[in-house]
RNA sequence: CGGGGCGUAGCGUAGCCUGGUAUCGCGCCUGCUUUGGGAGCAGGAGGUCCCCGGUUCAAAUCCGGGCGCCCCGACCA
């Protein structure tokens, strides 16, 4: 009777618990549609507030929201060598239509460059026009191979930042800057600490200068790439005759970046903090910050019980917590369900507080408040109990932080070490190896094709090893660059 | 696309070899008793056995064909 109960353990089978926990905390469901996903109240939830969190820091770094269409002439996809290359064989293509074959094939948009760019030129005169700073929330379809809930889907959700500037270095801090939002995103409201860096040419984005990336570990210490930010010089804006006047009276094409972020990052969410017993929801972006529990033993118990429960939920609700939100509290008053049921099931969703309350702790005027991510049980008193619930979730959303940030440097390895030394680490429990590496492609090719693991960035200075490796991981000879090695999703 | 597994009630499954009343658990509904870590009893609803064809008096079961899904690889946020 208990086993069906259990998750599969991650330590058992990293990748059935990932199923599992998905499918039994209704994040999401498989859909009828091979490849696809339903996102159920409880992941959109969690999207939303990563929607409404990342929407307003794209405003105040100056960016405006607007909507450019699903469907993309093919002709438009062609215009881009490199880009086309790349995303010819994912692309799904609608030939039909009103029950007749189209005189030009439409292209369910992969991502949107082609476009925005196309638009971006009949906006764009002069100089004065720049820079342009567009963003928008859409779904892209590509169409791949194997598909994961949340971590690869053939549709999925994301925001895709298009900009235009007059000069290449405008360009490039702008590329940067977005790069770094995301990254506090990750950490201040996931919880999820990344590393940043550049890509090598092997996982540049098809069509950019420059590809930069956040880099996340997750707990089977293989590589989440949760986010990425191009530099697209000038490519696009030629291909799509984006020209403006300077300042000088000339002519220039613009130069674009682009940047995005997807429902994938509900999955690296659940990958950092899960445990065995279910997702842990980081408070920052929990629907439901607290869940009362009311215990009741007959019916006056339970009129009592529930009334001090809907007391307590109006005063948290009206808590001011500074930044003038109010804490997101539910009241579980389901009858004929045990409350240790109700236990399991907010540990499953990852609900970051619960408030037991029986008749002992109201006679005590007192609640039993147990914490998501430690399961910690400790009484509180009502009397203060706003501050404690507060204090309780800003202490927790560290700490969420602090265990992820200390686990993946515990599976970090920064010490020189052979290239069969390397093999056996990834053909065993995977790290993040910060090594050198010579610069030459076909070294990391050879890499890939003896270990499945890759180089995932070059990383940015303040993630560098104190000492800069000398050699090449796979060559021996001379290294150009330090590298992030690990194996991905 | 290669390899593996699986399609039987909402979910998980037994039955298939050896053809004959479709099994069990969870969940769901009703009632009563319960409720401080996954409740108990009683009653009840729920099925194109993935699809098409064949063999047979009779097919979940045997034969042929198809479809779908999941897992592992090659491509990718």
């Amino acid at each position: 009777m208990a086993d069906d109960k259990k998750l599969t353990t991650r330590k058992a089978d990293f990748s059935a618990w990932y199923n599992e926990v998905v499918l039994r905390s209704e994040l999401a469901d498989y859909s009828p549609v091979r490849g696809c996903m339903v996102i159920r109240p409880n992941g959109y939830g969690i999207w939303e507030r990563m929607q409404r969190t990342l929407d307003d820091m794209f405003k105040a770094t100056g960016h405006q929201n607007a909507y450019f269409p699903l469907f993309i002439p093919e002709s438009f996809l062609r215009k881009e060598a490199e880009h086309v290359e790349g995303f010819a064989p994912e692309v799904a293509v609608v030939t039909h239509a009103g029950g007749k074959k189209l005189e030009e094939a439409l292209i369910v948009r992969p991502t949107s460059e082609t476009i925005i760019y196309s638009m971006f030129a009949k906006w764009v005169q002069s100089y004065r026009d720049l820079p342009l700073l567009i963003n928008q929330w859409a779904n892209v379809v590509r169409w791949e191979m194997r598909t994961r809930l949340f971590l690869r889907t053939t549709e999925f959700l994301w925001q895709e930042g298009h900009t235009a500037h007059a000069t290449h270095d405008e360009a490039e801090v702008e590329a940067r800057k977005m790069l770094g939002v995301y990254r506090d995103f990750m950490e201040g409201y996931i919880a999820m600490p990344v590393i940043t860096g550049q890509k090598t040419d092997a996982e540049r984005f098809a069509g950019a200068l420059r590809t930069y990336c956040v880099e996340a570990m997750m707990q089977d210490n293989k590589a989440l790439q949760a986010g990425t930010s191009h530099n697209l010089g000038q490519n696009f804006a030629k291909a799509f005759d984006l020209k403006f006047q300077t300042e000088a009276g000339g002519t220039d094409y613009a130069w674009n970046t682009s940047w995005g972020v997807t429902t994938r990052m509900v999955g690296g969410l659940v990958m950092t903090h899960g445990d065995d017993n279910g997702i842990v929801v980081p408070p920052l972006l929990a629907p439901i910050e607290l869940v009362i529990v009311p215990i009741y033993r007959n019916d006056e118990e339970r009129t009592n019980v529930l009334e001090a429960a809907n007391r307590i939920a109006g005063l948290l609700g009206a808590w001011d917590r500074r930044e003038s939100s109010r804490l997101r509290v539910h009241i579980d008053a389901r009858d004929g369900m045990k409350p240790g049921a109700k236990y399991y099931e907010w540990e499953m969703r990852g609900i970051p507080l619960r408030l037991e309350l029986g008749p002992r702790d109201l006679a005590a005027n007192q609640g039993v408040l147990v914490r998501r991510d430690t399961r910690a049980k400790r009484p509180v008193s009502l009397n203060t109990l706003g501050e404690d619930v507060a204090e309780t979730l800003s202490a927790m959303q560290r700490d969420m932080l602090a265990a992820a940030l200390d686990r993946r440097e515990a599976n970090s390895i920064r010490t020189a070490i052979t290239y069969d030394r390397f093999r056996e680490i990834m053909a065993g429990d995977g790290a993040f190896v910060y090594a050198g590496w010579c610069g030459d492609p076909a070294c990391e090719a050879a890499v890939k094709e003896e270990t499945k693991a890759t180089i995932r960035c070059i990383p940015d200075e303040e993630f560098r090893s104190a000492e800069a490796p000398t050699t090449c991981l796979r060559c021996g000879g001379v290294s150009t660059n330090e590298a992030l090695w690990a194996k991905a999703y």
